[in-house]
RNA sequence: GGCCCCGUGGUCAAGCGGUUAAGACACCGCCCUUUCACGGCGGUAUCAUGGGUUCGAAUCCCGUCGGGGUCACCA
């Protein structure tokens, strides 16, 4: 077979060579040790949370030996493509502070010299390295009926799965020149597929950076190189972009591993060097059955990133979570170095772990809770009503016009040593402090105590004090006292009976009469910034 | 079904042939205390399983089981 006549009938049009696309594809001058890493996506309109996660990695590697972290929309099937995309994942890399040092946006700028970085813009160039295959022997045309859709998988694998065989030849490889001739002055479609020479035995070898080596057996599939759109599949386009792009370590989801041979084989068909591959695990969660489940859009929330800034999440928590999984003593550097910027860590992504990590919100929030804690009245202000304003405007209102109040309502236990832990997301603010802003929660006493709560609240009546904290504790044990209740917490525990409570009780019950729930924030704060009015008022209705 | 990955407490995990098997979250208890928290101290709880190899195995090898992934002209 003429197969340099073969590849000039298949791709007459093509007026490309490969030789001078590579002079458009230097090496890039770099230090010795800099990495050069990429996210790609394909552009479905969201931003899921393992995508992230991969990002986090190539961004880490390169930014700390000095390479480059660039983007690649990897947008070759045209039915999945959803408008805008690009733009909510560049969005998204650029709040999180991963800013790509190359990128492209749809219809507008590209920084970067390596670009196009939208897959389909860069056609022509598949079809220059798909044509030197053919010219080769190593590809040839298919023109095979598509299987389309995961029906059609599944029938296919079905028969496939009977045999038990994983040679998969395609008789396609077989046609005489004569018959490609004829197909194609019939108009007919083809794809181009690659010409495997796995025997479906032999084994290769290869070092994952994660996982260390991997023993599989070789590609035996002649797999679609170019689509019958002439659109390269994921495999080529993998092997060329990385190539030409100049990348030196592909972070991709472990669901990519088994295609490891086939991206074997395409390289060396092409006599491309690989890349490192560090192959991430997946994130799951547990399912009904208790099973692990990928965390998915459909069923959890969370696999979208925008799921964190709706809650209103700090970013820098969800940062910091996904780095622990990354590099697990990340959280011992961080107790011993709390307030230092994370690049200051020695992240080190080819020692991310190999097990399967369970999504854990409660993790999530504990990290959160800890940064949130940090923050100053005003920050907290700042970042509540840019989060109001983005998610909850209904409140947006009263948060400008009552800042002060706000501030102050912020402030409470906090800006101390040890300030309180309770706000994990911006979103939780209206709910935890309501009593604030309205009337509170009726929180049910018990049927026993009410005569109890009644009358404390009748008496302390005539002790509401708020000059000062010391002035106001001093009168609830007055009160304390002259109701029965212990004043002494020692006595009071080496004799419960004797009492009708302790100061606590008595605490606890101005406590539900005021804000409604029987846990709040320093009580005396809460009190001073309601006004004595107020807690008249509130009282009034139990007496 | 073939191939591959993974298996240390409820979760994330350290561990790399000799450890009382770290630490964090969660849970429980105690202390502190003005309730709830915060903080401090302590506790429950783990090497999936069966065989080897070895003086010695969570660590190395093999099998089994369990979970996951993949086998598309989707990425």
């Amino acid at each position: 077979m003429d197969y340099k006549k073969l590849a000039d009938l298949l791709f007459s049009d093509n007026k490309s060579d490969f030789t001078e696309i590579e002079k458009k594809y230097p090496k890039r001058i770099l230090a010795k040790d800099a990495e050069v890493t990429r996210f790609a996506p394909s552009p479905t309109g969201f931003m899921h949370l393992g995508g992230f996660f991969q990002a986090l990695i190539d961004f880490n590697i390169a930014k700390r030996s000095g390479g480059v972290f660039y983007l690649r929309i990897e947008d070759t099937d045209q039915k999945r493509e959803v408008s805008g995309a690009s733009a909510i994942i560049l969005g998204i890399l650029t709040e999180y502070g991963l800013l790509p040092d190359e990128y492209q946006l749809k219809g507008g700028v590209t920084v970067g010299d390596y670009g196009p970085y939208y897959q389909s813009e860069r056609k022509e160039i598949y079809k220059a390295y798909a044509k030197k295959l053919v010219s080769e022997g190593k590809a040839f045309p298919c023109f095979c009926k598509k299987t389309e859709g995961l029906s059609d998988v599944k029938e296919k694998r079905e028969k496939k799965f009977a045999v038990g065989v994983n040679e998969d030849k395609d008789p396609c490889r077989n046609l005489t020149i004569e018959q490609i001739e004829q197909m194609l002055k019939e108009g007919k479609k083809f794809s181009i597929r690659l010409k495997s020479n796995g025997d479906g035995v032999s084994k290769i070898k290869f070092e994952d950076c994660g996982k260390g080596e991997v023993e599989m057996v070789a590609n035996s599939i002649d797999a679609i190189l170019l689509k019958n759109d002439l659109m390269p599949t994921y495999h080529f386009a993998h092997a060329v972009d990385d190539t030409l792009m100049g990348t030196t370590v592909v972070v991709r989801g472990e669901e990519w591993l088994p295609s490891f041979p086939l991206h074997k084989e395409i390289f060396d068909a092409l006599g491309f060097k690989q890349p490192k591959y560090i192959h991430t695990p997946l994130i799951y969660k547990f399912n009904e059955k208790g099973n692990r489940n990928k965390l998915s859009k459909r069923k959890h929330p969370e696999a979208d990133m925008r799921f964190f800034d709706k809650e209103g999440y700090e970013k820098q928590a969800v940062v910091e979570y996904l780095i622990n999984l990354i590099n697990s003593n990340f959280e011992n550097w961080r107790k011993a170095n709390p307030d230092s910027p994370i690049s200051e860590f020695a992240f080190n992504g080819f020692k991310i772990t190999a097990n399967t990590p369970i999504f854990d919100m409660i993790k999530l929030n504990d990290i959160s809770k800890e940064i949130i804690s940090k923050f100053s009245a005003e920050r907290c202000y700042g970042e509540l009503l840019s989060w109001a304003r983005e998610y909850s405007t209904e409140n947006v209102d009263y948060l400008v016009k009552d800042k002060e109040y706000v501030t102050k309502v912020l402030n409470i236990d906090r800006e101390k040593p040890k300030p309180r832990k309770d706000i994990y997301k911006w979103s939780m603010f209206f709910d935890l402090f309501d009593y604030m802003f309205g009337v509170p929660h009726t929180y049910e006493i018990d049927e026993q105590k009410k005569t109890d709560f009644c009358e404390v609240l009748k008496t302390y009546k005539d002790y509401l004090e708020l000059s000062s904290k010391d002035a106001w504790f001093d009168n609830v044990k007055k009160m304390a006292e002259k109701l029965g209740y212990a004043v002494d917490n020692k006595a009071y525990k080496a004799n419960p009976e004797s009492f009708k409570g302790n100061v606590a009780t008595v605490c606890e019950y101005i406590r539900v009469a005021i804000t409604g729930r029987k846990n709040s924030p320093d009580l005396y704060e809460i009190m001073t910034l309601l006004g004595e009015k107020e807690i008249s008022d509130r009282i009034s209705q139990f007496v």
